[in-house]
DNA sequence: CCCTTTTCTTGATATAGATCAAGAGCTCAA
DNA sequence: TTGAGCTCTTGATCTATATCAAGAAAAGGG
């Protein structure tokens, strides 16, 4: 099975005589480091697997001060501008590549072909989106009730990949804490484990 | 119209024949001052729309000491687990009623049906769960952006009405601060606006 | 490999917001 | 109407985290 076909079984559970046709119409592409995947208010007019490197989605202060990083996306996670890609509005924020990259991608146009082709795409498609927004509640929460400390052991749990690959300044502001206080509290842990 | 249509258009935006077969499948419940509409580890099996009055979203710590406020919900927004409705996990979350609200409800197996009933439903519904999910990231955003008074000044402007019929407590909890942390800021912004 | 730049760490200090405490206002049931 | 119990406000104090600063470490380009 190609590599591609493994995320669309995760992600969709598209399976047997769907996938390949299917599987067709996600190109490969790569990024270089510091390339950006989409820059904030253009459009977005594609949804993109991630099967190597780490991608920033971050924006910058109207007085271009502070950056906050919205989402890191990596190796097994989809990436796209939702309200931009499905609503074409204009992106609310940039896309980097922090490493070179390769992503395999599908176009806005191809996308609404899915559902001739996958008969129940549809409601697959409506449970990966479904699934986003179950994630993102979860993050709220995590937000609204763990300490700095409680966030980032969380974070090591679920994806230590990311503290040896992404600058830990943006690890932090994703998490919504300072650089200085990551350092901190990973000293800490670190010490009493 | 009927009220529950306003709601089905506005947020699946169907309309013209499909109407009247759709909103029959919604039946309104009540809820008084204090039930729960869904307690925290039950299965939700219903989709609802709130016609009036508040609900509170919210669960309470391992240790019972701190409760967190996801979510309030009032007039004008839908309401269900999504986790549970969907995927039939146990609810992560209490939902209780704030004051007697008036919801109207779409059980599992009728919210099943549309499918068959409206032509386009999974685009619809495709489309809703999209909204929902921009809207989500755009709070995560702002958790991570904001200060408190700025979060406040935001709430203050998209849903002033929240403030007059909601406790405090919770519509700080839900902003991700203390309840005396809102007072006061509360304060100085009516002294100096 | 060296030099420049960026990132991370660490310390000193500041502060937004939390916690603790107590009194004032409300609400609502009897 | 009264009183018990919530809820809100306000003040005093505390603390988790931010900010500022500077050196150490790591990364990257030539």
């Amino acid at each position: 099975m190609k590599e591609i076909e493994k995320y669309i079984v995760t992600y969709f559970g598209i399976g047997g005589k769907d996938l390949s046709p299917v599987s067709k119409l996600f190109k490969q592409e790569t990024l270089s480091k510091n390339d950006y995947y989409l820059k904030k208010n253009k459009y977005c007019s594609k949804l993109s697997f991630v099967t190597k490197g780490f991608i920033r989605v971050f924006s910058i202060n109207p007085n271009g001060t502070k950056e906050v990083t919205q989402w890191l996306s990596n190796e097994g996670m989809f990436l796209t501008e939702l309200a931009s890609f499905h609503f074409g509005t204009p992106s609310r924020w940039h896309f980097q590549a922090l490493t070179d990259c390769e992503l395999y991608s599908i176009s806005k146009i191809d996308y609404s072909k899915l559902n001739s082709l996958v008969k129940n795409w549809d409601e697959l498609e409506k449970m990966f989106l479904a699934k986003c927004f179950v994630s993102l509640e979860n993050r709220v929460f995590e937000q609204l009730s763990m300490t700095a400390e409680q966030r980032i052991s969380s974070m090591i749990k679920t994806n230590p990949e990311i503290f040896l690959h992404v600058p830990h300044q943006y690890i932090a502001s994703m998490l919504g804490m300072t650089p200085e206080t990551l350092s901190r509290v990973r000293k800490k842990l670190s010490e009493k484990p």
